[in-house]
DNA sequence: AGAATATCTTCGCTTACATCA
DNA sequence: TATGATGTAAGCGAAGATATT
């Protein structure tokens, strides 16, 4: 047996063996002790690991047990049958990559619609259910996430990108208001016109001189800008408002 | 109590493979 | 059949949280 990998699982604090598939004798059972990478020091206990039921070179299951003084922790672990090989048939070290079926892709969006994160028991669940490794269903959920947290970010570019668009078409009409106003003035003077409240709110970033409106009359009057008009709502989107920001 | 260390979990980036046009 | 694009399972390292020493 090539014992070609060992990696940490993050999840259980086990050994996530990867095994060669270069055992010679079909339904063969091999017993092999390693060292377990989480202690540093020798007299930590190791792990064995036996693997057997061999059919046709594929692993159908590995028993792992963790011998320690007092406390014999035995776990056992069905291997799905499409387990992940890095040996080929020829010996080469292709790096065979497993599909998940229709089924377990399913079921797995269904618990992701439950909840985008599991906790160990879940995970464990989910896994015997699919047969496959929690390990597998761990990094199923972490691209999962991935995919979804990438979407969220093309949409939310798309909307930017729709707000800049409005944003700089509202730039443009206001400018070319004030234009017009400016012209106006200087071909009615001196005849004074007073505009509209409204017409005058410019943005400050448009228009140092703009902005400015007054509200209430006497003492009572108060100067505000596009600015100060955003309402105290948590849902109050700038964007959404094309006067109040650029 | 606070520091050091170990362990667990998630994330971001990347790689390698499968599939399809 | 070959090839490039795309989707995705899995590897890897970093970072943060929590537990243990």
């Amino acid at each position: 047996m090539a014992l070609i990998n060992n990696n940490q699982d993050s999840n259980n604090s086990h050994l996530h063996l990867v095994l060669g598939l270069s055992l010679t004798t079909p339904n063969e059972t091999t017993t092999t002790t390693v060292a377990n990478p989480y202690y540093s020091s020798s007299n930590e206990p190791s792990l064995t690991v036996t693997v057997s039921s061999f059919s046709n070179g594929r692993i159908l299951h590995v028993k792992r047990e963790r011998d320690e003084d007092e406390d014999i922790v035995e776990e056992e672990e069905r291997v799905s049958s499409r387990i992940i090989s890095d040996e080929d048939e020829d010996g080469t070290n292709a790096r065979k990559k497993l599909r998940l079926t229709k089924e377990q892709s399913l079921l797995l969006e269904e618990s992701f619609k439950l909840h985008s994160t599991l906790n160990p028991k879940q995970k464990q669940a989910l896994a015997k259910q699919l047969s496959l490794r929690p390990r597998q269903v761990e990094v199923w959920f972490q691209n999962r996430r991935a995919r979804t947290k990438l979407k969220q970010t093309e949409v939310d570019c798309e909307f930017l990108k729709k707000c800049c668009e409005t944003l700089t078409d509202e730039n443009r009409r206001l400018k070319k208001e004030l234009q017009e106003l400016k012209a106006l003035k200087l071909s009615s003077q001196p005849l004074y016109m007073p505009m509209p409240a409204a017409t005058l709110s410019i943005c400050p970033s448009c228009d140092r001189l703009g902005g400015r409106v007054a509200e209430g009359g006497g003492s009572n009057k108060k100067i505000i800008t596009a600015f100060t008009m955003a309402p105290n709502s948590p849902f109050y989107n700038p964007f959404n408002n094309p006067s109040a920001a650029c």
